[in-house]
DNA sequence: TCACACTACATGCGCATGCATTCAATGCAA
DNA sequence: TTGCATTGAATGCATGCGCATGTAGTGTGA
């Protein structure tokens, strides 16, 4: 029982070393994009369109297999491409084939922003995954 | 130069993977913690106070020590345990010391909830956390 | 005693999220 | 073709969050 209790111990450290751990990062990721008018979740989107490697619109995602990649709800993230949008960075256009269907590309504003943020997010990652807990 | 990159990949998978335990697990915790009247967050507060492991009052938290053990602004964790307070789960009281302060006990009524709760979480964590990537 | 900086918590406000619903388009059956 | 279930995405709504600010209490120096 002892030992039990030990384990579930474990699990729970586990756990809340993982929220630690998720909480200042995110809060980081935050805090270094802000500056490019982007949060976590922006830039997320970002990067899963910049890994589709098209810039004529043709390897566009459709919404759904973007949150696939994601961890948003659907209307979550129609509105969060509603606002990159806005902002000139995505573009949505009709997919023929299924007209329900809405394509997602990044526009070249987009992908130069992307470009430019890239090495941002990804030295706090550095820095936020390598340090450990003590952050 | 192709070295750095992929080590810059491994922490991109290792962030994404943490993103993904995160979200599938506050999910289901929030899913299975939904039944009765909690979501993550207010578990998370419970299980602080709980550990504090006094049913007078007396080792009552301050608030500043709460939002040292979970993640939450001051204001969020203000309105949590406004909102637990509102359902008799936890109590405020003056800090008589610091008359500031604020100190934030378990009722008996919350102390319950919690003994019946905490086998629920910890069984979500023993799957989710234990399961791995696949869910 | 008074003035003022500081601290602890609460609250106004705007925003992002999820759930449920809606609307349009598709596919299938008769 | 028509009718109906299903699917893809957008939207109404309620809620939780963080930032900035407000309010009350503390402590210090003159």
């Amino acid at each position: 029982m002892a030992a039990m209790e030990n384990a579930e111990q474990g699990l729970v450290d586990q756990w809340r070393d993982l929220l630690g751990v998720h909480a200042r990062t995110v809060s980081e990721l935050d805090r270094a994009l802000h500056q490019h008018g982007l949060c976590a979740s922006d830039f997320e989107v970002l990067d899963v369109l910049a890994g589709c490697a098209a810039s004529d619109g043709a390897g566009a995602y459709r919404v759904q297999e973007i949150a696939d990649r994601v961890h948003l709800s659907q209307s979550a993230l129609s509105r969060l491409i509603g606002r990159l949008e806005k902002d000139g960075l995505v573009e949505r256009c009709m997919c023929p084939q299924d007209r329900r269907g809405v394509r997602v590309s990044l526009t070249p504003k987009g992908r130069t922003l992307h470009g430019d943020v890239r090495p941002v997010q990804r030295a706090v990652l550095g820095r936020m995954l390598a340090d450990g807990p003590g952050g």
